[in-house]
DNA sequence: GACTCGACCAAGCGCGCGCTAGGGCGCGCT
DNA sequence: AGCGCGCCCTAGCGCGCGCTTGGTCGAGTC
């Protein structure tokens, strides 16, 4: 590694390339990885649609290196917040704490990966997409099955099942969350783990089975 | 009208049309639809690109006169269940089942409308969607506000946010939900009323705030 | 038998796309 | 002063896209 003492020891990418991963991600997010152009993309960086390839040698490895770098970072911290929780259900708010929380800081990757995963994730290229996804599967099952078996959440439904359940309901309310609106991530993470946790029916509801 | 005796009052229009609109759905859902050509519509249908251009002027009325139909059935069939239903909590049942049920009946419309919305609502041509989809709120957050008044739902979450939060849910289902897997669309419906009505947690879990 | 009409074919146009090749320019290093 | 290199420009290629135009064919009608 040359890259200097300032450094740290993860690949080092040009200012300028990070630059232009987010300018191309909140295009993408914005208008769909196929509608946006090179020449949008390079309009945005104020630069012209060739030069970008001084940068990346395709499109294509645009949304790759924008969605690699989010995967990374959010695999991270899903195990940062499991070492240091408590309890099963503690790690469960926490984790739900830290998606609603990617939410904001990385807006234009979770619309990015929700609109384009299924698209992507036939072509060898971004086999990486289902790897990552399946590690988060791997660690969030793992905390509900720990609460189950504690009986700390009930066990009557598979945790496979309430994983994809929340999992889609956090990522999916990057179509509504407006970032400078008055909600902050744990606001609106708490209106999901109150309903989550404690349900919608209130005591006199009766719990007929239809 | 000259759509003779056999016909309802509904406009006619051809079966061949309608069978190429199903068949661009499918297309439009497993592949999107900007990445779709219409040339593979044709081959789908076993005609050549420019005989899809008799039945319609253009892809875009492919896509509009799919979500206009699927929009249609479905906002009457909230409409039917929330006449049919006894109480709110009932009613609440019927729209997670009709929802479901859509998933099962009309599988590719429903990944079409989840994965284009955002881009097709800019648009003036497909105004409607957004019509159609503040049609929907009204008719669920009506069941909610009115079983939060009489005590049966939990008032202290806005309807507004529990109807997103249900219905990104459900829709969502669409990315991995098989029709031709050993759940029937009720099944899952009852799995999700089950955790949004009595919650994850038992009542041994302590109900801290973070 | 003449006519209509719905369904499709044959051939290809023009545009906008992702991408390429080669060159210019200034900053920092020696 | 000279050089390397990171960054960007100029100019445009070739392909695949949505769509068009004019025509063919066969079933139904009187």
């Amino acid at each position: 590694m040359t890259t200097g003492p300032l450094t740290s020891d993860t690949e080092f990418v040009s200012a300028r390339r990070s630059e232009i991963v987010g300018i191309a991600a909140e295009l993408f997010a914005s208008k769909g990885y196929a509608n946006t152009t090179v020449r949008e993309i390079a309009d945005a960086a104020g630069i012209l649609s060739g030069s970008l390839y001084h940068h990346f040698d395709s499109k294509e490895s645009m949304i790759e290196a924008l969605l690699r770098d989010f995967l990374e970072r959010i695999d991270a911290q899903y195990r940062r917040v499991i070492a240091a929780a408590a309890d099963p259900v503690d790690a469960l708010r926490e984790l739900v704490h830290a998606a609603f929380g990617a939410l904001a800081t990385d807006r234009a990757a979770v619309a990015v990966m929700l609109n384009e995963y299924n698209l992507l994730v036939q072509y060898p290229r971004f086999a990486f997409l289902h790897d990552s996804v399946e590690e988060s599967e791997r660690l969030w099952v793992g905390v509900l099955e720990t609460g189950m078996r504690n009986g700390a959440l009930r066990a009557d439904v598979p945790a496979a099942a309430v994983y994809r359940f929340l999992r889609d309901a956090i990522w999916v309310s990057v179509r509504w969350y407006r970032p400078d609106g008055p909600q902050r991530p744990d606001d609106v993470a708490e209106e999901y783990l109150t309903v989550l946790l404690s349900g919608l029916a209130t005591s006199t509801t009766t719990g007929r089975t239809r």
